[in-house]
DNA sequence: CTTCACACGTCAATGCCGTTGTCATAAGGT
DNA sequence: ACCTTATGACAACGGCATTGACGTGTGAAG
């Protein structure tokens, strides 16, 4: 937990795993990833991760500190496969919404990775990009510097808090995902209208909606709200017009 | 992870353990909380629990049929005390904004268990009552049904994410909370201001805007965006002129 | 007041887990 | 061809959740 450097010895002699594979930090992240995809997230440990490598357990750690430490890594590459091929088109708003909906799409498509990387400060290269375009995005809108970091906080913290909200849903296994519901319908279906008049009233529509994710929706609001505040009149007279 | 339900037996003949403690779900549960306040989310076993209870780890299960059973527990404790003397106004906005500062606040006054807790969805007794009570302030204010249960999801799902990421800063333990700022700050120092400009002129900002929560910010966003959609304009005039 | 069923605390064992120290070996510059 | 040393393998440690068998004291029934 306190070691947040990857230790970057020589790493010059690769020699082949007893079953012929060759390690790398790269190597690993995939393996763990796929890892993870496949088999949950509860299935990424250093044992089961080094049989995936076909190596064993303790090489992991000529690459890494710690498990905490290939977490980072792994969250970093999710940051990264987010931007891949993203360029700002000069439509603020538009740009903004492509960010949010790539972060948790990008996550969303490891919702198991996702569950254990969303949380995280990386301090890695990815994430630093990041930062610098979406702050690139606010002050060329013509945010002021101090709102352009206030609304960069806003917006990357409610990616990431729905992406690992909706992975966390994702994430459970598919009997438990059914029981999940199940148990919502049948609890809400015993609820006496009279004590619950809201519930009642609405069951229908909250059942219904339970599944889907209020991201989309939570993030055009908070366009929306952003909008209203743009400082300069002419930006947005300018953007709508050309 | 496939039980939800707590078993229910006689629950008759509360025989007190060894060291003289006599146990119950409520104990558990408080005792769960504490521990996890004092020592860390990673404190949280079912050992250190048995232990801090004096009693045989191993008696825990007699309560809940796993440790994730007992998380469910928890988390409905955590909304439970959220709403703890809460009484709707009338005035929406305001409710609403309490809601969202409730769930944050109480989450937050137990880091470690918010992290292990905002993303389950627990089905108990405390939640329905939350969503039976914001639903209600939401129709109550003239939202059509369909919009209302948007909204709640919109609301709560942002105020359980934020709140686990505040939960998850706030969780780290100190030296590394310091070691995570000054890594940023490090790195930020470090960056060529040619190659990362904007991040060059809002250094200072981000440094300070770092390590304050977004969301009371994200929450104003938010129910700004809500109010431009009341259908009623009558209910937002009178709100403001009131 | 005695009896007795059984709720529930305890014990012991199983098979995971991360991590570490030591050793063996092959890669690659010399 | 040699040595250095990066790096993979091995073995061991302590901690983890969970389970099944076991016994003990409680509280109700007679």
């Amino acid at each position: 937990m306190a070691d947040r450097v990857t230790p970057e010895p020589q790493r010059r002699r690769r020699r082949p795993t007893k079953q012929g594979t060759v390690l790398s930090e790269k190597v690993i992240v995939d393996t763990a990833l796929r890892l993870v995809g496949l088999h949950g997230a509860q299935a990424l440990t250093v044992r089961r991760l080094g049989a995936a490598l076909g190596a064993d357990p303790s090489a992991i750690y000529r690459y890494f500190h710690s498990t905490d430490d290939l977490l980072l890594a792994i969250a970093d590459e999710l940051i990264g496969r987010a931007q891949h091929g993203w360029q700002p088109t000069g439509d603020w708003r538009a740009d903004l919404r492509a960010v949010g909906l790539r972060i948790h799409a990008a996550y969303l498509a490891h919702p198991q990775a996702a569950i254990l990387a969303a949380h995280r400060t990386t301090g890695r290269d990815n994430e630093i990009l990041a930062v610098e375009a979406i702050l690139g995005v606010l002050r060329s809108a013509g945010f002021p510097d101090a709102q352009a970091v206030r609304i960069y906080h806003a917006l990357v913290d409610q990616s990431l808090a729905f992406a690992a909200l909706d992975a966390a849903e994702l994430a459970l296994p598919a009997p438990s995902q059914a029981a999940d519901l199940e148990v919502w319908q049948s609890r809400y279906a015993l609820l006496d209208p009279r004590s619950h008049p809201n519930i009642a009233a609405t069951a229908d529509l909250l059942a219904a909606d339970m599944r889907l994710s209020g991201y989309p929706f939570a993030l055009t609001l908070l366009l929306d709200a952003i909008a209203a505040r743009l400082p300069d009149p002419d930006a947005e007279r300018r953007r709508s017009s050309a």
